[in-house]
DNA sequence: TACCAGGTCTGAC
DNA sequence: GTCAGACATGGT
């Protein structure tokens, strides 16, 4: 087992976690517990900062999850200097997110999921989809279950994926996980070309693509609109008209600080910072 | 009872 | 190309 501590100015477990873009985490008595895929690890933050706690051969996994690597200090800079105040107090509420880098297809499952529904709802139906397919493991006395892999869930139909909740998005699952199963590897595309293929799945529109642009493939050259984002760029000022066309707005106006300012407004927005 | 939740798809105009 | 409805489900 292999702890790392960091300063919590720029790594809030809270706040990395509570801002939409992961569902698989659970408190435990000594913090939180993340899942990815088939690891977990315990963060948990105190007096010397945020400890990152994982299984000797996943440190490296989770240092380029939590994305350590990056200075956000910087990325909040460069938001503030564009003088826009609510972005500003936004990046200040939110500043200890970091956008994870979490896997592909985890992620796309995740965020089909999330269409029409409510975050709860969300991770409750994740939970039963990894405890019906996914290993039983076990990390510092705690169970828990694996995400499934592309083939366990492409041997499964319709009718079972509506049976632990997944309600109509059930047919995108078993078409996506069939997708899945080739082990394509995406992640040399340039955003733009790497969005369409998103954008062919079944149950992938421009919202999901862009979430999973941002959260798995870390292209923070994409900007999610969902409803908070869509009444934020309202508030604003914002007079385009369709999800869409605002997105290709932001996206054009922000470049590759669209994904971080996202986030920010996103978690400012839904925590009531304003 | 309605309406909403990190939308997407389909079928009119 | 644009737009209204439908879509499963659980919470308020």
């Amino acid at each position: 087992m292999k702890t790392s501590v960091y300063p919590s100015e720029y790594f809030d477990p809270a706040s990395t976690l509570g801002c939409g873009q992961v569902f698989r985490f659970a408190a435990s008595p000594e913090g939180t517990l993340v899942f990815s895929g088939a690891r977990a690890c315990l963060l948990r933050r105190d007096e010397r900062g945020t400890s990152v706690t994982a299984e000797e051969g996943d440190a490296d996994y989770f240092f380029r999850y939590f994305d350590l690597a990056r200075d956000y200090g910087a990325v909040r800079a460069r938001i503030c200097a564009l003088g826009i105040p609510r972005l500003s107090r936004a990046a200040a509420f939110g500043r200890g997110i970091r956008i994870l880098n979490q896997e592909p297809f985890e992620t796309a499952v995740s965020f089909i999921l999330s269409q029409n529904n409510n975050i709860p709802r969300i991770r409750a139906t994740l939970f039963r989809l990894c405890e019906a397919l996914g290993e039983k493991r076990v990390f510092r006395g705690c169970e828990y279950y694996a995400f499934p892999s592309p083939q366990k869930m492409a041997e499964r139909d319709e009718a079972f994926y509506a049976s632990i909740g997944c309600g109509y998005r059930a047919r995108y699952l078993t078409a996506v996980s069939k997708y899945a199963e080739r082990g394509e590897d995406l992640s040399g595309l340039a955003t733009a070309r790497l969005r369409e293929r998103l954008l062919s799945l079944p149950g992938v529109g421009r919202k999901v693509a862009d979430c999973i642009l941002l959260f798995a493939y870390h292209r923070t050259d994409a900007f999610p609109v969902d409803t908070w984002v869509e009444k934020a760029y309202r508030e604003l000022g914002g007079r385009v008209r369709g999800r869409e066309k605002i997105a290709a707005e932001l996206e054009n106006r922000f470049q590759d600080l669209s994904g971080y300012i996202q986030q920010y407004l996103f978690y400012y927005e839904r925590e009531g910072g304003n």
